[in-house]
RNA sequence: GGGCCCGUGGUCUAGCUGGUCAUGACGUUGCCUUUACGAGGCAAAGGUCCCCGGUUCAAGUCCGGGCGGGCCCA
């Protein structure tokens, strides 16, 4: 066993922990007798940085996670990763200084396979530094078969329901990574561009695309712009290419941008595809799937986007009919991972149908913490304009089990028994079920990442595809708010189609880690602060701590420094407390003492407290509040109450009792302490029971209050004796008396009989005095009236208007009995005591040398000194 | 522009169905102490409770309107 340092060597200590600890202390099942308690732990995209974002959501599931093991639960703390996207592509294509069709799909995958192993093993290694209790024989990776399997299982099953269809339909594409991409994974970002005011015979309309004119379907004007309104149905020429369109009416056309007549191109941005669906426009596809102009574009074909710009606006300025060009901010979405301008394009693509209501009312049926985040979900499913576009065009993904007939184009879904499978490398045995042909063309495309993620809820409750019936909800989903339109929405969406049940019992939002500019922390603003830096520093614990009490648990939280370090001077208090503790307790065997002293009674009566409402916090997921207790416990209570208050025992004899309390208090503390900072509570843990190893804190019970007596008396006693004391502190600073000297006599005024002849060795060891006397009569000094303070709860209904004056001259009067009289406008009204309180003060007849603490009620201490 | 949340001393936070003088913690500054403790004790400084209206005898608390911040979406 390792002695007891002067300091608390975290790195030493955490690292010694880390070795010793065994995995399997945190596995799930083997303690089947006991209720379960399942996590859907997010499982994070590898990307090799285990953030400081990530890092607070893993500290508040694994604080749950080993609170309810310690509660007796059966608990699982599995852990995923969700692999597949489009970020590791570009990564591996960055590295390897390729593009993806430079080599086959099997080699592309390949690269990105190792490349999100290393990632994955790099993560790994900071959450189990952080000493995150998760069961690693539960890992699941959405890239290996054993996974993509049910992905692709749970796509056959969608699409058997009549879930799943092919349809051709504008989507959001990049073309530097030549694949459609979700509006989960479009960014917005205001950027200065032109606005052209383009001549379309006399008609002049105002564009930021003017590239897209041979894209244009239709002009549209708001029906009720008086300046245009006869324009409505007629036709005009587009220039340079000539087609005619017409002249529409829309609400939805704001008069005040450019001149009020806009051009609709099929698609320059989003508001196009919606006029474009509303009024049934035919479809120009000027852009390709590598971002160049098509044949529709004449002159301009092949040129890139930019190039085609600048290539219309000048051949529109040599003939005249670029009337002018104006700056205004736009917001343009990019592609998340390349920062591409993205574009719309018309694509046929796989689409899973949305049941709006239905995800509402699953949603609803959830315990959502806080409860205003299920409001996120609901408007993000009610404002959804079209089903979800569940393919993709790229390598990296679970490929979707499909092929197409080579002969009359039927689309051949795989069955179920023959997956996984990659329909690039297998051919179904059965022939075409229209034509019976057996030649087949595989489907290239692949799933969106969220098909793979939205199964986790059901994945880890042990969904193998065929055991439906027996999948129950998880108890717990722990996520960021940030991912609620994507992670939740699609889990809750694929669960209840899937197994027909809600997801999750309960789930838990966290909030964001802002940065100390205030600022979301995120690689562009440069205000990351990475998680290993901070145990580099501090130590895993003392993060943790942070994480705990840095703020409520649902909002962002500001990181600073300033929090970090507070919560390291509670390592180090904790650890001092501790180390003297230790010093007394060197010889202590456990004998347990025949009575328990009123002060140790106190304390356990304290203790007690704390742990129910402790329990309390944790069960309301406020582990901010269950924090702060523990620390005014440890802090006030315990170490700048009892301990100074039982030093002289300690020092001058073998008190059982007191012993009996500080190894019961520590052991307590240890075990509250442990889901939150497992490694020094783990070191007490240890240090506590040296002679008799029962072995790991964090296997323990968690602490029950049943048995740490509260004992009604004894606590009354301890307040009393504790506000003596720090009277007694206070009354000798005031006068500049050194803190150790002796008081020569207290006399103590009980007329209640709160106090017993026992208590009075305690006092006087307590508050160093040479003499105590009890008496149980009332103190015979003159009492004064310093405030009388009105009750405006009283006063306020009964004399409106007149409140405030009655409120001054109640202040000014000093009521001798329980009741009061006032004049009010000339008239005499009597107030009984209710409509006031009395505060006084105790004062002395004899001399300067006595002095009166007025301590509760009907007790009041004289202190001769 | 829309949705949700938030706006209380430097920082975080309490403040329930409205009751005058606003809670606690961290931090800061003095002085004093030290039989575990870069700790403790005592004291101090620091707030227009975002702003403006309204309801009321009384508003941080209710209502309306602004302003600002965050996230998400357009």
């Amino acid at each position: 066993m390792s002695e007891i340092t002067k300091d608390y060597e975290f790195k030493e200590i955490e690292e010694r922990w880390i070795e010793d600890w065994k995995d399997e202390m945190y596995y799930f099942g083997e303690r089947s007798d006991e209720e379960n308690f399942i996590i859907d732990t997010p499982p994070p995209y590898p990307t090799g940085d285990f953030h400081i974002g990530n890092s607070l959501n893993w500290c508040y599931i694994d604080f749950i996670a080993r609170y309810k093991r310690m509660k007796g639960f059966n608990v699982m703390f599995p852990q995923g990763w969700d692999c597949h996207g489009l970020p590791t592509e570009v990564k591996a294509e960055e590295t390897c200084n390729i593009t993806k069709n430079e080599l086959t799909r099997e080699e592309f995958r390949r690269i990105c396979e190792d490349l999100t192993s290393k990632n994955i093993e790099k993560m790994r290694r900071t959450m189990i530094r952080l000493g995150f209790s998760i069961d690693w024989s539960r890992e699941y990776i959405t890239m290996l078969p054993a996974y993509y399997a049910k992905t692709q299982i749970s796509f056959v099953k969608m699409y058997e329901k009549n879930l799943i269809y092919r349809d051709e339909h504008p989507v959001n594409w990049c073309p530097r990574c030549e694949t459609a991409i979700a509006f989960a994974e479009v960014e917005y970002e205001s950027r200065e561009t032109e606005l052209n005011y383009i001549d379309f015979e006399s008609v002049s309309i105002a564009t930021t695309r003017p590239e897209l004119l041979s894209a244009c379907v239709a002009v549209a004007v708001n029906p009720n712009d008086e300046r245009h309104k006869d324009l409505i149905g007629k036709k005009v020429c587009v220039p340079l290419f000539s087609q005619e369109v017409e002249i529409i009416a829309d609400g939805e056309v704001d008069p005040d941008f450019g001149t009020g007549i806009v051009m609709i191109c099929t698609f320059g941005d989003k508001q196009d595809v919606k006029w474009w669906k509303k009024h049934s426009l035919e479809t120009r596809r000027a852009i390709d799937r590598e971002g160049r102009m098509t044949s529709l574009c004449g002159r301009y074909e092949g040129m890139k986007i930019e190039e085609c710009r600048r290539a219309v606006i000048e051949d529109l300025e040599k003939e005249g009919i670029l009337i002018k060009r104006e700056k205004i901010e736009q917001n343009v979405g990019y592609c998340w991972r390349c920062h591409t301008p993205i574009e719309i394009l018309s694509e046929v693509q796989w689409f899973l149908k949305v049941d709006k209501d239905g995800i509402i009312e699953t949603a609803r049926s959830i315990r959502w913490i806080p409860e205003h985040m299920f409001h996120r979900l609901k408007n993000w499913t009610e404002s959804m304009d079209w089903d979800w576009c569940i393919s993709r065009q790229r390598v990296f993904a679970t490929p979707i089990p499909v092929w197409y007939c080579a002969n009359c184009g039927e689309a051949k879904v795989a069955k179920v028994e023959w997956l996984p499978l990659d329909p690039n490398n297998t051919k179904p045995n059965d022939p075409c079920d229209k034509c019976g042909s057996y030649e087949f063309i595989p489907e290239k495309d692949v799933l969106d990442t969220w098909m793979d993620s939205s199964l986790s809820a059901i994945n880890v409750a042990g969904w193998n595809g065929e055991n439906e019936e027996e999948i129950k909800p998880t108890q717990l989903r722990p996520q960021g708010h940030d991912i609620i339109r994507t992670w939740a929405f699609y889990t809750i969406l694929r669960t209840r189609e899937l197994i027909g049940k809600k997801p999750w019992d309960t789930i838990f939002i966290n909030g964001m880690i802002l940065g100390e500019d205030g600022y979301k922390m995120s690689k562009s603003r440069g205000n990351i602060i990475p998680p290993e830096e901070i145990m580099e520093k501090y130590g895993a614990d003392v993060f943790r701590l942070w994480a705990a009490s840095a703020g409520r648990p649902g909002s962002d939280i500001l990181f600073r420094w300033e929090d970090i370090r507070s919560s390291s001077r509670f390592i180090r208090k904790l650890w001092n407390v501790f180390r003297f503790c230790m010093i007394h307790l060197k010889d202590y065997d456990g004998e347990i003492p025949e009575r328990i002293k009123t002060i140790d009674s106190w304390l356990l009566s304290e203790l007690h407290k704390t742990v129910v409402e402790i329990e309390g916090y944790i069960e309301d997921y406020s582990f901010d509040d269950a924090i702060k207790r523990i620390r005014s416990f440890l802090w006030n209570i315990f170490a700048d109450n009892y301990i100074e208050m039982v030093k002289s025992r300690l020092y001058e004899e073998r008190d059982t009792s007191t012993l009996y309390t500080i190894k019961l208090t520590l052991d307590v503390l240890s075990r509250l302490l442990a889901p939150f900072t497992p490694y020094i509570s783990e070191e007490i843990y240890s240090h506590l029971f040296e002679e008799s190893p029962q072995r790991y804190v964090h296997l323990q019970a968690y602490p029950d209050h049943s048995k740490i007596p509260f004992d009604e008396r004894s606590h009354k006693i301890g307040e009393i004796v504790k506000d003596l004391v720090s009277s007694i502190r206070r009354y000798k600073s005031d006068q500049g008396i050194p803190l150790n000297k002796e008081v020569n006599l207290l006399e103590i005024h009980d007329e209640a009989g709160v106090f017993s002849e026992g208590d009075l060795i305690d006092i006087k060891g307590t508050v160093g005095a040479r003499e105590v006397k009890i008496l149980r009569t009332k103190p015979t000094f003159n009492r004064k009236i310093i405030e009388v303070m009105p009750n405006m709860k009283k006063i306020g209904p009964k004399f409106r208007e007149d409140s405030k004056i009655v409120a001054e001259k109640l202040r000014e009067m000093e009521p001798e009995g329980d009741t009061v009289i006032i004049e009010i406008d000339g008239d005499e009204v009597e107030l009984d005591s209710s409509y006031f309180d009395v505060k006084k003060e105790f004062l002395t007849e004899k001399g300067e040398k006595i002095k009166l603490l007025p301590i509760r009620d009907k007790v009041t201490v004289a202190m001769v000194v």
